[in-house]
DNA sequence: CACAATTTGTAGCCTGTGCTACAAGGAAAA
DNA sequence: TTTTCCTTGTAGCACAGGCTACAAATTGTG
C-alpha cells in the first residue's frame, strides 16, 4: 500500500515524542518544585507523579545520563542548562496547550488532565496555530459558545 | 505541596491513556487494512506501523489476550465486537482532533503527525469541545479536505 | 511436483517504567 | 547521644514494546 510509509512516519514520531515526555515531565517539575520549596528531592517527584520512589529514582539517574538533571547521593536534584532550557519550552507548549483547551470551552479541571498528555504530541507548527488562535480570538472568559 | 494530589491524578491518567494507546492504534489499523483490501495479516501491520514482525505479533497476541483482537496461526487478524467498538470510537475521535487541527490552520502533513499522538489524551468532555467549535465556527466549506 | 519467496513463529536480547522488600544513610526527637 | 523516623539506595520482579537471527509454514512460480 502506498499510504504505509505516512502511517510509518505519524507513528514514528508519537514514539519519538514519548521518548521525551518523561523527560520534559520531569524537569517541568523540577523547576516547579525548586521555584516553589528551595530545592527538589526524590520523595517531592514520589509525590508530584505518584510512582515510587524507586522509579523516580531510575528515572532520575537515566535523565542525569542524558544530561538534564545533575544530583550526588542523598542530595537534591537540580536542573542543567540543558534541563532548565527544556523545561522553560516544555511549561510554555503546556500553557498554551491548556489556554487552547480553555478557550475552546473545556473545563480547568479536565484542560488541566488532558492538557498533561496533549502537550508532548504539539509540534512547532501546531503550537503556533494555536498561540494564533488565542491571539486573534476574542478571550472569552467563559465560553458558553 | 498541597498541589501534589492533583499532579498525581494528572499523570496518572496521562499514564493510563498510554496503556490503551496501542489498542487503539492497532484496532483502527486493522480495520482500516480489512476495508482496503479484504483481510488484514501481520505484515501489513508491520508496515502500516515501521516496526519489525515480532512487535506486531506480540502486540496482537496481547489484543487477542484482551478481548480486541482474534486470530489463529497463520491466518488473517480480525476484529471481535469489542475490537469494532473501539476502532469507531477511536476512529471518530481521529478525526475530530485531525479536524480541528486543520480548523486552526495546521497543514494537513503536519495535523496528520499530532493527530496520532493527540487523539489518545482527548477526554469526551474535550472532545466534546472540538466538535461544537468545529460546527459552530469553522469555515470549513466541508467536502473534501 | 519441486523450488523459491514470502510470511509467520520462536528464541533471546535490550530499554523504560511500574512494583515490593529490605538495607543503609541522614535528620529529628527523646 | 542514642533512638526513632524519614529518605534514599539496591536487589529483584513484572510487563510493554523495540530489535536480530534463525526456523517453520504458507504461498507463489517454474
Ligand atoms: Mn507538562
Ligand atoms: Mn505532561
Ligand atoms: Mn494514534
Ligand atoms: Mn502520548
Amino acid at each position: 500500500m502506498k499510504n504505509s510509509p505516512k502511517s510509518v512516519a505519524r507513528h514514528q514520531r508519537t514514539r519519538k515524542d514519548h521518548s521525551m515526555e518523561t523527560a520534559e515531565d520531569y524537569v517541568e517539575a523540577v523547576d516547579d518544585i525548586v521555584t516553589a520549596t528551595g530545592q527538589c528531592r526524590v520523595v517531592d517527584l514520589t509525590r508530584h507523579f505518584g510512582v515510587s520512589h524507586v522509579t523516580v529514582t531510575r528515572i532520575v539517574s537515566r535523565l542525569v545520563r542524558e544530561g538534564f538533571l545533575q544530583t550526588e547521593p542523598y542530595r537534591p536534584i537540580e536542573l542543567t542548562n540543558k534541563g532548565r532550557t527544556l523545561a522553560a519550552e516544555s511549561r510554555k507548549r503546556h500553557q498554551t496547550v491548556y489556554d487552547l483547551l480553555l478557550a475552546l470551552g473545556v473545563s480547568e479541571r479536565i484542560a488541566g488532565i488532558d492538557a498533561e498528555g496533549i502537550e508532548h504530541h504539539v509540534s512547532q507548527e501546531t503550537l503556533r496555530c494555536f498561540e494564533r488562535f488565542l491571539k486573534t480570538s476574542a478571550p472569552r472568559t467563559d465560553g458558553s459558545t
